[in-house]
DNA sequence: TCATTTTCTTATCATACATCAATTTTTCTA
DNA sequence: TAGAAAAATTGATGTATGATAAGAAAATGA
């Protein structure tokens, strides 16, 4: 266990005991292509380190249409941040969907907790994942504020290059919240230029 | 200090030591209509209370045009966020602009990280901040992927009511990402239905 | 309170992106 | 590796929102 301890904290030195209270709280998980880690409506409680594969969390609304909030790859977390922090605590209202067969460890956000009332390291690991988080949403944000369709997917595949090697371009429109036909016309744009 | 202090945190209770070292990582600052907190490209370090008033972060982008981040008003907390927890350290994107005169109190990220340190109480405060903020930026990110303007903007009257009285139909706009002119047809869709 | 500035509205026209409907290309799987 | 399914592309057309320009309404401040 101690080898992915140290991957998903980021080479902390940890002693013995801490060791053993963080591999109590987290709990393997493999996935298959196609099957969900979560589903809307479930109760949410916990977030999921990627250590390999891919997810996706997405919405569906009203009209079936399907809408990206987040993509995760190795050394990622994943998580319906909406139900697990907001104030309508606790029920999903996101799928979260395995697009390429993974290996996860999940932990319960009262564990997580314990550990970080436990453990300095890990709350000073736990509160910089969070600013880094939420710097990298405002970001997205503001692009989507200020930039068009084009710019947004060359800044994608830029700032992205291991996702866009994951997931499909249906996806990638959906995360850009664009359809697909558009983002097959930028594409060609792109290449064509 | 200590009625300040106390809204500042919650009612959290605090002892004499405790709001003392507060007390001093705590500075006051008054803003008229129109200052400044922040401007592009300024050093970025602290995070800012708003105990009165009205403020708005904003990006301009190349062509001149306002886009807002975030507006605050009482009880919320107000920074270029992308530059204080984001990679590229320290260097403000954003304009910080006061739209009603305004009391707030500055506290360095710092001696923030150091109180959080030294006082679990605000440890867990700082975190559970985070982790709404977290959640409502990515509530705003799905509403952007899913609402068409017109229900943005019935989102946003609805949900910061408080904030509508304070900012003018143009802020709003520049929240919602839509144009002043789009704005003002909506308003009146809206109101001749 | 009046004059000036700021903000909001309205109209016309332009455009980025959506929708719908095929068709082609790629990927999967038996 | 053939056949089926999934994904991507293309074309024609529609629509929400943008750009520009002008005027009306509201807020400000001397």
């Amino acid at each position: 266990m101690e080898p992915i301890i140290l991957e998903i904290f980021g080479d902390i030195a940890f002693t013995k005991n801490e060791l053993q209270s963080i591999s109590d709280a987290l709990k393997k998980i493999e996935l298959k292509k196609g099957e969900f880690l979560l589903t809307e409506g479930a109760e949410v409680n916990s977030t999921h380190y990627i250590h390999d594969g891919c997810l996706q969390t997405y919405y569906i609304d009203y009209s079936g249409k399907e809408h990206t909030l987040q993509f995760a790859i190795k050394g990622w977390w994943i998580s319906d941040y909406i139900a697990l922090y907001g104030k309508e605590k606790s029920k999903s209202v996101s799928f979260i969907e395995c697009i390429k067969d993974a290996t996860l460890f999940k932990i319960s956000k009262k564990d997580y907790d314990n550990l970080c009332n436990e453990i300095p390291k890990i709350n000073r690991f736990y509160i910089h994942k969070l600013e880094s988080a939420f710097a990298a949403f405002q970001k997205r944000i503001l692009e989507n504020l200020t930039l068009s369709a084009k710019e947004r997917y060359i800044n994608f595949i830029n700032t992205y290059p291991d996702i866009e090697r994951n997931v499909k371009n249906y996806h990638i429109a959906s995360f850009l919240g664009i359809t697909t036909e558009s983002l097959s016309r930028i594409r060609k744009e792109i290449a064509t230029q």
